[in-house]
DNA sequence: TGTTGTGAATCTCTTCACAGCT
DNA sequence: AGCTGTGAAGAGATTCACAACA
């Protein structure tokens, strides 16, 4: 099992190396990565040695190699779909920035209670009502929920998710919300990251 | 100088706090405020610590005093203003979120390159063309920069911000950006974040 | 009794530093 | 010469555990 702050960086390592293999690149050395990633070459190294890659002292990281190798750690070999719920600009730019992207991980149902927003179709994905949320679940094999409904809502929607069989829950909402302790959860709470920035462009 | 993750997590108790308060309630116990949060009693007593608040053995913590203990160590008492930049979905969603509601801290001016989008005011924050991006920060005193464009305009944005003098950054392109290590950079990476959750969603 | 404040212990993550390889 | 792989050291963050207190 690779820890929580790995598995961020391989996921960074990934899409860095997607990018440089499409240059022609055809190998890569770890302080090379790592000065792209932000990060130390011992880091690189060390979270590469993580998933049982290794390189080669004279060319460093085979590209085609290393990027099958996160795959194998990071996907999920028969592919992992998620649900959104909240079809308001956030839902809406979510759906955009992950339309198509990762063909292992995508989003495949949106949920809102706007009648209007119901039976409409944004970015390949269609919308639902929330009552419908079980059953698509389940016919669809949805393992993942994100939460992009109103702070007063995200609860009863976590509740909704685990309820249906999510393991796995995105949370937008500047709440943190209550699950078992066998469903995973990440929130995204950009209040907390803006005073965090406020903070630091102060004091540093 | 507060680390990170303490400001991170004082920020939550913050809204924690202010939400109790107005249920009416006057004081809170460490283990009271770490269930809500979600971490343990003696993280919160040292998070507290480190602000130099204190409570007392009967009634726990007063809760006015320590949100104003917060908010002394977490707020510029002048306020700090940020800009915009990128007024698609994500943006829009991002001015909804913190609209009025912080006092010391508010977007103040959003910035887009589509001549249809500058001129018009959302959110009570009025969008003007990316040119005018260096005389704006300058008159409106702005200190952050929160982008929300595209990942191919990110650095471009980054530079352009970091050059009209902001000195913090709140970053939702899913690329890493380069700056002087006089500036703060907070990374959003939904990219990353949906990653994480979908392989703790398998393993966990 | 049940809480706070905190030194010490523990745990986790990162970096150092260097042997071994090409 | 310059890289990788990794044991060991170091730094940082969290939890333990308990004295002091109301």
């Amino acid at each position: 099992m690779i820890p929580d702050k790995t598995i961020g960086r391989l996921s960074l390592y990934r899409r860095l190396l997607n990018r440089l293999c499409g240059e022609g690149v055809s190998n890569v050395y770890s302080h090379q990565l790592a000065a792209m990633a932000g990060v130390t070459a011992a880091q690189v190294r060390r979270d590469i040695m993580s998933i049982g890659c290794s390189g080669n002292p004279n060319r460093g990281y085979e590209l085609v190699e290393l990027i099958e190798s996160i795959g194998k750690s990071l996907d999920d070999p028969g592919g992992q779909r998620a649900a959104l719920v909240g079809v308001g600009n956030l839902g809406r730019a979510i759906l955009t920035y992950f339309s198509g992207r990762r063909p292992k991980l995508s989003i495949v149902a949106a949920f809102d209670n706007d009648p209007r927003k119901c039976g409409r179709v944004t970015q390949g994905c269609r919308c639902y009502g929330v009552d419908r949320l079980p059953d698509m679940v389940s016919e669809l094999d949805i393992t993942i929920g994100v939460i992009a409904a109103p702070a007063n809502d995200a609860q009863r929607v976590a509740d909704q998710l685990v309820h249906a069989g999510v393991t796995g829950i995105l949370n937008f909402a500047p709440v943190r919300i209550r699950v078992p302790s066998t469903v995973y959860v990440e929130d995204m709470d950009m209040t907390t990251a803006l005073e965090k920035v406020a903070y630091f462009a102060r004091k540093k």
